[in-house]
Formats: structure tokens, C-alpha cells, sequence
RNA sequence: GGGCGGAUAGCUCAGCGGUAGAGCAGCCGCCUUACAAGCGGCGGGUCGCAGGUUCAAUCCCUGUUCCGCCCA
């Protein structure tokens, strides 16, 4: 048996855990055992990313989940591994680029694509290391990567699968492009944000020279698209000029004027301009009325385009809009403009507003799998815990839209798609889905360029329950692991990611991809604002870990993690984590002092002690009580609320384990009773293994210590309730003994006796037998011996119990009267309650019996307490 | 505009139909040889506000006020 150090430091336990648990055969799952499979893929971190709080929140979850399961008999399975990100890498190795000079047109896509590697390759492993900081029991052997052959073979295979059932597909529409990015986005990555602009009133002089339409606009610049001025059709200020020409200022161009039931009689002048290809409500009305989508804006967000007047070509889009403004007022055209809030759409990437632009994109539509997603959410075959995301997911996938699939940069996975010299396009068939289509024998004659654009990043993300098991192969990965179990991770990407994998899973493999989706809160800085790079006011998790060990911080992250809620950031539930990992350092190490057998401190053997060696009191109320900790943990854990579930744990260590039943067991671990030194040890062993998914590494170092067998606490079997007895009598009776101690231990206090000083005390009432039959408890903790009291008395009342001492000398009893007289007061109060209660017709007739018996309990209770109580103080009035 | 969450002790949060809990902070006393990252004791809450349901409501229902988030 090892001796440990008095202090626990983590820092000199956890590296080579880590290291152990890190190497990739330590948690290698066996797709051919016959244990039940239990399966979390790790939601993907950006490769080039570092570990911030949500990763170290989410990631442990998943291995509290992963270590309980697999210590409760499950082959269990945590699959890690990485997202190639498409936007922020390819942004982060531009600016890598820019620092030398250079554009990623200098290199040309293959040796771009190059220089992303060597990136990907040089800080790719960041993240995953940080993680086995967390000391997570991963499959390492597993990890993946979403640009790994396997997971491109399953992109491309989906992908062809979409076009041959129809459901992708290239069209014209108008999208949101990011001018900074150079890229499209889905509707997904782009926020609105409210910001100040201003309303312009436009005079657009009818073509008839009978007057003028006052044209509301936020958005002067695109005044040389317009392709119409539009009312609604019920507006009969504008009724007669429907069919009518207008002219549009600083131009000779001629517009019609046209009605759409779409447009708000009362908002702005009731008169709008229609520019279909700069936004999308007036692309809307636009195909309503058939109207051409001509540009004036290029993908720099420039003013381009013979309609718009040469002094404004090539001007930035925010810059062009003060010039045209300025020239709309020189020509009298600008009738007013007002301050107005604008609501826009920013570009969650860049930050830049994006410009809603017409062009040719792949779409995916998405209705067919988002009804499947539906009706297993309906029927229970998905299940979202917080159960209130439901709504929020069934609400998205009920008004599905199609997914711009697309996205202009090199970094992804290229899309296999191939146009011919006249734009038609070619994608390869499902029966040969790895040739490409420019080596295609019956394309031969033709010239085909592929696609040069790739995959939304979230497009492969949305495979990685099954890519990562090999589909499209059926391989026995895929048949062992998929459908995963449960899916964790933040409620921030539950449509971006949880319902793609949703769809994509329905649409691949005909099943959910996941029973459960565990969707936890946000992790918020003190001030309860979201962490941010621009905000300055991360926290680094790994400072935390170096600071109040690993365990102390999944011992936070897990007791935050509760109901979905998001955490606020404070620094003392670390406090709490490191602390409890001291303590149960500390009485693991005395556990193990006493577990010596053959000799004690004072030197007494074995063989001197008295043959009437048995269980005592406080050894079957702890088993009793751990049988009840144990299973109500378990229910809390198989409920994914591990936030009560630790506090669960925590509170029977601490509480029960360490403050009563160790300061109880003192005397016999002294005189070395085996019934004593065997309970210790066997609750001591149920501890760290109810805490080990919380607290791996200080739970599997003490159980190495206390195990010369020196197995790994991770493959030990979770413990089971009925392993150990409840005897409700003892759970009683010990109830009863430390009733008995606080109220002396109250005494010690009001009269300021001084700790040590051992007191000669009485006991009566109904529970007192329990004092006199467990005296050794008793004195031990209360310090305390049963004797006669004459004299002046004092006491101090318990349920059923009054403890009486004797005033001897002169001891300052003002603090003890002060405090009796309070509790007098305290109780009458209760006994008030309970009689009104009773009193009343209606209560007797409906409450149970159980409440009833309650109340007549505590009349007679605290009757008993308060005469005690106020006989005493009679003597000091 | 629609939806969701929060409002509980000084602070950060659990609890969510039968006498209000934790950690920290505060006060009193302790180096009681496992632990001062600790031990013993104490004080502190009309559970946002207003109605309603119920024998009983912090907990259920309705409305309302602040704070935060999501969707349009």
C-alpha cells in the first residue's frame, strides 16, 4: 500500500494519466464485443482552433457520460477528431499569406491548397492535445478528420446520390455573399443586426410629366438596378398611376409602376423601388412580375454596370451611397432623409454586412428527410433533453428551406460536378460514383471544367455520425456503433449541425442518427456576455486546469451543467472543485492509514482486540446511505442531469462519508474492528468509483494506492445499489445519535465552553435510548459523557430529544437565553401551524394520511421541545 | 411580430405541490495528529409583482414588469 502526500497536487498525478488514457489503444472500442454498443462522436472542433470553455464543457460531458456507461457494461465508445472549417482556415492561411506578400491567386489553387495542409499539419493537433489535457477517455485509435479519405468518399457519395434522387440541384437566386470572404453564405451564418441608416424619400418623376412618386429607400445606391416602383394594389393614392412609367433620378431609364399585395401601405410612403438582384423581397416580387435581375454591384460590393452613371462606377457600395446621395440632393431628387434603424444582414464570419446578390448556385432541397426528422421527434425515436428544444427544433425543420449547398473557396471538399462548353452540367451516376466525369469514357468528346467551388463545411459535418464509421462501406464499425446514442453539444448549433445530421442520417441510412440529443448551455463571462475574440474576454480553460486541477474543473463544469442553462463564469465553483478534491485526497489517505492490519499507532495487535467486534451503528447507516446515493445518482446520470448528479455524490462524500461517518468510526478503526476497516475501504472504493467519470485522474490514482492489484479504476464495474444493504432501522437510529451530538455541540457553543472540554449531560425524551445504546458514537463526536445533573440545569432540545447539562461556576448563560427564548418563540409559531391545519375541516378530509400523521407529530414534538425548553429558562426569568 | 429562458439568502446558483437548500462571503469558537483548500456552531430569504386553481403553491394556470437569447 502506497503512502500518499498530505496535500493533493494534481499537476503530479495527472500527466501520466493522461498520457495512458491518450495513447490510442487505452479506450480502443471493439466493434465485435458482445456488450451493447454506447457511441458519442465528439462534435468536431475546427482544426486549427485552440480549446476554449464550451469544448472543455461539452467534451466533458460526453466523458462523464462515456466512462459511466462504460464502467456500467457498455462497449463504449467516444469517437474524437476534427472539422477542416472551411472559411476561418482558409482565412487564417490568407492572412499567414498576406504577412509575406502574397495573394492565394499567386499560388494558384493546387499549391494553396498545399500551404493549408502544412497548416492543418503544423497546428492541426492543437486542439485534440489540449483535450487529452481533459483527460477524456477517447478512442484515439478512431480519430478522424472531416477531409480524410473515408469522410470525402462519404461527401462525394451523398452528394451524388442527392443529384440522382433530385433533390440537389444548380439554380439562379438570389443569395447572401460575403464581399469580404468571397463567398456565399446560407442564411444560417448570416445575423441581423439593427444598425443606424437613414430612410431616403425619392422623387421618381412620372414618364408623363404629370408628377412625381415618392419612392421610400434605404438603399439610394441601388437606384440603377431598379426594375420597378411598386404600391399595393389596394392603395388608392396610387390606384390610377399603376401601369404609369417613372423615371429614375440621374438617369434617362424608365421603370413601370406596378401593384404587389406584398408591399406595407403604411410603411415609408407606401411606394417602394424593386431592385431584384440587391434584395431578396424584391427578387420575390420580381418573379411575380417577371422582371429582369440586372446588377449593379460585383462581388467586391463595387458599383459596376453600364446603368449605373459613370462617376459612380468602381466606388465601394457605403462610399457610392453618400456620393449618390449627394448628387440625388444637387438634382432636387432627395426629399428627405431620416434617421432609421436598418435592419442587416452581417456575416457571422467576416463581420461584414453581406450583399444579397443573384447567381447560380448547387441547392439541396431538404423538405423530404426534415419530415422524417418530424415524425421521429413526434414519436419519440429523437429525443432532445432539455425537452423544451423540441419546439425549437421541430419549428426549423417545419419551415425548412433549401440549403445553399456551395461555397467559393479551395478549402473543403471540391464538388464533383462538371459543366460542358455551353454551362450544361455532368455529376457522376451512383453506379460509378468515383470516376470523374472528365474521365468518363462517354464524355470523351466533350471539354468539361469541374466546379471549382466546395462543400459548405456543415455538408460533411452533416455525415460525421456514419462517415466516420466508414459509410458509405458497411463496414462492422458502422454495424457495431451507428445509430450513436447521444449527440452533446451546445443549443447554439442546433440547426446549423444537429438537424443537418438529423436529415442527412433519415436521408443515408434510413434511421435517426441518435436517440438523444443532450443540448447543453452556453459558457458566458462573469458579466454573462458571450466570450469573444473581438470582445477580448475569453477565459482559457487550460489556465483554469493549471490552476485548480483537472478534476477540480470537470467537478465545476459538470455542477454547472444543468437544465440546458447557461453558465455565468465564477471562479469560486473551481474553488468548490479543487477543494473536494482535497478533501477526498485527504480522507482516502487516513482511510488507508487504518487500513494496516497487524499493528496501530499506539502498537496494539490485532490479537489484543475484544472478541465482540461487530457492525456498528455508523457502519450499517453509511452502507444504507451509499445504497441510496448510489441509486439516486444512477437515475440522475441515466437522466443526463449530471449537475445533480455530482452535487449527489458530492454532498454523501462530504457530508456523510467525511464529516460523520469517518469522526464516527474513529474509535473502532482505533481498536481496529475488520467490520469497521472493511466498510471503510468498500465505501471508500463505491466513492471513487461513482466519481470517477467526473474526476477521473485523483479517483483512479487513490484507487491504485488502495488496489495492489493496481487495475484501472475505468474498467471497473459501476456500483450497483443492491450491492449494498439499507437498513431503514439504522438510517433511523443514526439520525437520532446525530440529533443527540449537534444539540450538545449547540450547548458548547452558546455557553462558550471550550472544544475539548468533555461535559457531563443527560439525555431524555423517547429517542434518547439511542444516545445510551450507541454511547461510544456519542462521546466520541459530542465530547460529551452521560452522567446525572443536579443543581442549576440548562438544556437543549431535538426532535424527541432533550440533553441537560449542569451550570456549574459562573458561565455566561445571556447568549443561551437569548437564543432559548427565540426558539420558543419559533416553535409556539410551529405548533400554531400544525393545530390551525388540523383545525381546519377541509385538510383533514383531503390531505393524505401520511401529512396528517406529519402534523400530529410535530404537535406533539415540538409541544414536547417547547415545555422542556421553557421550564429551563423559567429559571433564568 | 412570434418563441424560449431567467428573476430564490450579500454573491453565484440548485430545488419546482406538503415545515426553503448548496458553495462562497459574514459572525462566534477551534492547529480536536486525514484534511486551515480544514473542523464545530450561528445569523441571513413575505422564492419579481398581481390575480386564480388547491385542504396546501417558490413549485400548477392567467396576466404583468424587468434581464437575456433565438426566429422572422
Amino acid at each position: 500500500m502506497n503512502e500518499l502526500p498530505t496535500k493533493y497536487e494534481p499537476s503530479s498525478v495527472e500527466s501520466s494519466w493522461a498520457e495512458l488514457w491518450a495513447k490510442p489503444g487505452t479506450f480502443r472500442a471493439d466493434a465485435t464485443s458482445s456488450k451493447p454498443a454506447f457511441t458519442i462522436v465528439i462534435p468536431p472542433p475546427n482544426v486549427t482552433g485552440s480549446l476554449h470553455l464550451g469544448h472543455a464543457l461539452d467534451n466533458t460531458i460526453i466523458d462523464v457520460l462515456t466512462r459511466f456507461k462504460r464502467m456500467a457494461g457498455f462497449e463504449a465508445l467516444y469517437l474524437p477528431g476534427t472539422d477542416h472549417a472551411g472559411i476561418s482556415t482558409q482565412v487564417l492561411v490568407e492572412k499567414e499569406l498576406a504577412l509575406e506578400g502574397l495573394h492565394k491567386s499567386d499560388l494558384g489553387r493546387e499549391k494553396f491548397l498545399d500551404r493549408v495542409w502544412a497548416f492543418k499539419e503544423k497546428n492541426g493537433g492543437t486542439i485534440l492535445k489540449q483535450l487529452t489535457r481533459l483527460g477524456v477517455s477517447a478512442d484515439w485509435s478512431r480519430e478522424r478528420f472531416t477531409m480524410d479519405a473515408g469522410l470525402s468518399k462519404a461527401v462525394r457519395r451523398t452528394f451524388i446520390e442527392y443529384v440522382a434522387k433530385g433533390m440537389a440541384y444548380r439554380g439562379e437566386k438570389i443569395v447572401n455573399w460575403d464581399p469580404v470572404a468571397q463567398t456565399v453564405l446560407s442564411d444560417l451564418e448570416v445575423d441581423r443586426e439593427d444598425r443606424q441608416g437613414k430612410m431616403y424619400t425619392l422623387a421618381y418623376q412620372l414618364e408623363d410629366g404629370s408628377g412625381a412618386m415618392n419612392v421610400a429607400t434605404v438603399r439610394p445606391e441601388t437606384i440603377f438596378a431598379d426594375q420597378a416602383v411598386a404600391v399595393h394594389p389596394e392603395d388608392t393614392r396610387f390606384s390610377s398611376m399603376v401601369g404609369k412609367k417613372v423615371r429614375i433620378p440621374l438617369t434617362n431609364r424608365l421603370i413601370p409602376i406596378i401593384a404587389d399585395s406584398s408591399v406595407e401601405m403604411d410603411f415609408g410612403t407606401g411606394c417602394l423601388k424593386i431592385t431584384p438582384a440587391h434584395d431578396p423581397t424584391d427578387f420575390e416580387i420580381g418573379l411575380r412580375h417577371n422582371l429582369a435581375t440586372p446588377s449593379v454591384i460585383d462581388k467586391f460590393a463595387k458599383l459596376v454596370s453600364d446603368l449605373v452613371p459613370e462617376e459612380f462606377r468602381g466606388m465601394e457600395r457605403f462610399a457610392a451611397r453618400k456620393a449618390v446621395v449627394k448628387a440625388l440632393e444637387a438634382s432636387g431628387a432627395l426629399l428627405e432623409a431620416k434617421d432609421y434603424k436598418v435592419s442587416m444582414g452581417i456575416s457571422e464570419r467576416t463581420k461584414e454586412p453581406v450583399e444579397p446578390m443573384v447567381m447560380t448556385q448547387w441547392w439541396c432541397k431538404m423538405e423530404k428527410p426534415a419530415k422524417q426528422v418530424l415524425d421521429a421527434l413526434e414519436d419519440g425515436r429523437i429525443k432532445i433533453v432539455p425537452e423544451r428544444y423540441t419546439k425549437v427544433n421541430r419549428d426549423w425543420l417545419e419551415n425548412i428551406r433549401e440549403w445553399a449547398i456551395g461555397r467559393q473557396l479551395w478549402w473543403g471538399h471540391q464538388i464533383p460536378a462538371w459543366y460542358d462548353a455551353e454551362g450544361k452540367v455532368y455529376v457522376p451516376d451512383l453506379e460509378n460514383p468515383d470516376l470523374d466525369c472528365d474521365q468518363d469514357p462517354r464524355y470523351a468528346h466533350l471539354t468539361l471544367t469541374r466546379d471549382p467551388d466546395v462543400f459548405d463545411t456543415w455538408f460533411s459535418s452533416a455525415l460525421w455520425n456514419f462517415s466516420t464509421m466508414g459509410y458509405p462501406d458497411q463496414t462492422e464499425d458502422l454495424a457495431k456503433f451507428y445509430p450513436n446514442d447521444v449527440l452533446v453539444t451546445g443549443y447554439d448549433i442546433l440547426f446549423f449541425w444537429v438537424a443537418r445530421m438529423q436529415m442527412s442520417g433519415f436521408e443515408f441510412t434510413g434511421q435517426a442518427p441518435f436517440h438523444t440529443v443532450m443540448l447543453h448551455g452556453l459558457y458566458l463571462d462573469a458579466k454573462g456576455q458571450k466570450m469573444s475574440k473581438s470582445k477580448n474576454n475569453g477565459i482559457d480553460p487550460l489556465e483554469l486546469m493549471d490552476k485548480y486541477g483537472v478534476d477540480g474543473c470537470r467537478f465545476a463544469w459538470a455542477y454547472l451543467s444543468t437544465g440546458g442553462q447557461d453558465i455565468k463564469h465564477d471562479e469560486r465553483r473551481y474553488e468548490m472543485g479543487r477543494n473536494f478534491a482535497n478533501k477526498l485526497w485527504n480522507a482516502s489517505r487516513f482511510a488507508m492509514m487504518n487500513l494496516e492490519t497487524g499493528h496501530s499507532e499506539n502498537g496494539m495487535s490485532l490479537s489484543a482486540a475484544p472478541a465482540s467486534f461487530g457492525v456498528t451503528l455508523a457502519d450499517a447507516w453509511i452502507v444504507s446511505r451509499l445504497s441510496e446515493t448510489i441509486a439516486t445518482a444512477t437515475a440522475q446520470l441515466e437522466a443526463y442531469d449530471l449537475g445533480a448528479a455530482i452535487r449527489t455524490i458530492y454532498s454523501f462524500t462530504w457530508d456523510d462519508f467525511c464529516d460523520w461517518y469517518i469522526e464516527a468510526a474513529k474509535p473502532a478503526l482505533k481498536s481496529q474492528n475488520p467490520v469497521t476497516q472493511a466498510t471503510i475501504k468498500r465505501v471508500l472504493e463505491a466513492i471513487l468509483k461513482l466519481l470517477h467519470p467526473f474526476m477521473p485522474f485523483i479517483t483512479s490514482e487513490i484507487y491504485a494506492a488502495l488496489n495492489p492489484k493496481h487495475q484501472q479504476l475505468a474498467f471497473e464495474p459501476f456500483p450497483r445499489a443492491d450491492e449494498f444493504a439499507v437498513d431503514n432501522a439504522s438510517l433511523e437510529e443514526f439520525e437520532k445519535v446525530k440529533n443527540a451530538i449537534t444539540a450538545v455541540r449547540v450547548l458548547r457553543n452558546e455557553l462558550m465552553i471550550p472544544p475539548m472540554q468533555v461535559l457531563t449531560v443527560a439525555v431524555d425524551g423517547i429517542n434518547a435510548g439511542a444516545v445510551s445504546k450507541n454511547l461510544e458514537t456519542f462521546t466520541g463526536l459530542a465530547k460529551a459523557e452521560l452522567g446525572s445533573v443536579s443543581g442549576k440545569i440548562i438544556n437543549s432540545v431535538a426532535p424527541g430529544l432533550e440533553v441537560l447539562l449542569a451550570l456549574e461556576g459562573l458561565i455566561d448563560t445571556s447568549e443561551y437565553v437569548t437564543r432559548g427564548k427565540k426558539k420558543v418563540v419559533e416553535l409556539e409559531k410551529q405548533v400554531q401551524q400544525a393545530k390551525g391545519k388540523l383545525s381546519n375541516e377541509n385538510f383533514v378530509k383531503n390531505a393524505p394520511e401520511d401529512v396528517l400523521f406529519e402534523e400530529r407529530r410535530r404537535i406533539e414534538d415540538f409541544g414536547m421541545q417547547l415545555e422542556r425548553l421553557q421550564k429551563v429558562l423559567a429559571q433564568f426569568a
